[in-house]
DNA sequence: TATTGTTATACTCTATAACTATA
DNA sequence: TATAGTTATAGAGTATAACAATA
């Protein structure tokens, strides 16, 4: 495949699988930003500053996204006692539920997806597609590095 | 890694791709709805009702979608002379230059991430995404079938 | 009657700008 | 003054239900 045909179908692709993301999500009636804004939340609580930069949205969507899922009691806004400014946000019991349906859901239909290949090319779709989840964090460790270097020599 | 895992890592990560390809095609002003709408027609004219079952979204949502391209002059819509129900949906010069910039874009930000990784690993996992066109493909090609094998057997 | 497409309606995500409360 | 978060507002995507036009 030359330079060119791969730059056409690359981010087709990523565009395709994302709508199957959501047409999956709605199974379990959730979006997509409502997902990603729970799994960020699976590895523990985090204040809404914080996850407006990690999910690389705005504050206002945050907020909305935010209100969404307390209504449906799958989070928690808690105000900290510190600094009363900050939200802690918490995943609640329901909302782990939710959620592991909503990541089986997903799976269900991306693997049923790949299985339309060979199961030697379906098995390697599956288990390559993390690694884009260690290009994630990699990516995330160098912003956050240039940041504190940016502090230390604003101060 | 179990299967456990994998699970929960594979639809995460789908969803966190979709996230980026939205916010690449943010920078030429384009949804991921509009995005997928006009590669769908680069191949050629469609009807409302194919691109519906094609993109895999409701009817409404393809008129919805049309009328901003149409307004934005990305795409034409024509009534279709033999039977004047059908619209016919086509490219427009500016479409087509419109989505080459989005398919750059796009592009341009997901081989970005990967380079985060290892050489090896990014050319990986940029040339294994098309593997995932071949699978929805491959599972079209069984819809397509199995309607066709439906409509057989009620006439 | 069946099909194609649109309109009506309602809910959510997204962003920017302006605001409140707290530090 | 600066920061954390929300409210106000506007534009877009999604769906279901109801409708119009055509076959």
């Amino acid at each position: 495949m030359t330079a060119e045909q791969l730059s056409r179908v690359i981010g087709r692709t990523a565009a395709r699988l994302g709508r199957q993301v959501d047409a999956a999500l709605a199974t379990v009636e959730l979006s997509s930003a409502q997902y990603r804004l729970l799994f960020q939340l699976a590895d523990g609580a985090e204040a809404s500053t914080t996850l407006a930069r990690k999910l690389e949205v705005s504050a206002p969507s945050v907020t909305a996204v935010v209100d969404g899922l307390v209504n449906r009691g799958l989070i928690e806004r808690s105000h900290s006692a510190l600094d009363r400014r900050r939200v802690s946000l918490n995943l609640t019991d329901e909302g782990r539920r939710v959620l592991a349906e909503a990541d089986a859901s997903v799976t269900e239909r991306l693997t049923s997806i790949a299985t339309h290949l060979d199961p030697v090319r379906a098995a390697k779709l599956i288990e390559d597609l993390p690694l884009w989840e260690a290009a994630f964090d990699a990516r995330r460790h160098e912003r956050l590095a240039k940041r504190a270097a940016r502090e230390i020599e604003q101060s």
